[in-house]
DNA sequence: TCTTAGATGTGA
DNA sequence: CACATCTAAGAT
């Protein structure tokens, strides 16, 4: 059971918060989404829809569920997934997955990332893509049916807004999603200066 | 526990 | 040239 295309046809704050506590499934490796951002077509500068033609050209060829993943900072892959909740536009946009707790293939992982203290495995976006082996080669990628993708939430989960991390621009806007006191987040809600 | 610098590729 | 980052190293 994966998540369909239909989960992906709502607005991208939905969609972030809805996609905490499911699982992000990549190969054999599997980790529990604990931090995300929603990224909105709308009213949102840090998003690159607002400054990036290839973006927009990404959003019109593809359907909800579709990967975004690019490079950042010359060196880390950052794995994003497109929302499309239609309204003309004004409901599109991105989640950033930001940190998951590893679930399977642990062994791999830190294989993948080196000598690395558990709670920090995955413990970002850069982090994550790393140990599940996500890169520019998985760009464009249906999420919904294959080999990387996310299976549904199988509890009730509390789930906490804070500011988004590491952008200059939108940075008031609370758009940033934690499962609730989870050790394996980037920065712990509130930590967000 | 905190702050800092440096590695690094790319879209505009 | 500004970035949706991370790590090692140094200060506190």
């Amino acid at each position: 059971m994966v998540l369909e295309r239909e989960f992906f046809q709502r607005d991208p704050l939905t969609c972030a918060r809805e996609l905490i506590g499911c699982e992000l499934f990549s190969g054999a490796c599997a980790g529990t989404i604990v931090e995300t951002e929603a990224y909105s077509a709308v009213g949102d500068e840090a998003c690159h829809l607002f400054s990036r033609p290839s973006t927009r050209a990404f959003l019109a060829a593809h359907d909800p569920g579709a990967a975004y993943v690019y490079l950042n900072y010359g060196m880390y892959w950052l794995l994003n997934v497109l929302v499309k909740g239609g309204r003309g536009g004004a409901d599109d946009g991105f989640v950033l997955i930001r940190a998951v707790q590893p679930l399977r293939g642990l062994e791999l992982m830190r294989q993948r990332r080196g000598r690395t203290a558990l709670p920090h495995l995955c413990s970002g976006p850069g982090k994550l893509t790393q140990a599940l082996g996500i890169t520019g080669a998985d760009h464009g990628t249906n999420l919904c049916g294959g080999t990387m993708g996310f299976r549904p939430r199988l509890e009730h989960v509390e789930v906490e807004t804070s500011l988004r991390i590491g952008i200059s621009k939108a940075a008031h806007l609370p758009w940033r999603y934690l499962l609730k006191d989870s050790p394996f987040v980037s920065v712990a809600a509130g930590n967000t200066k």
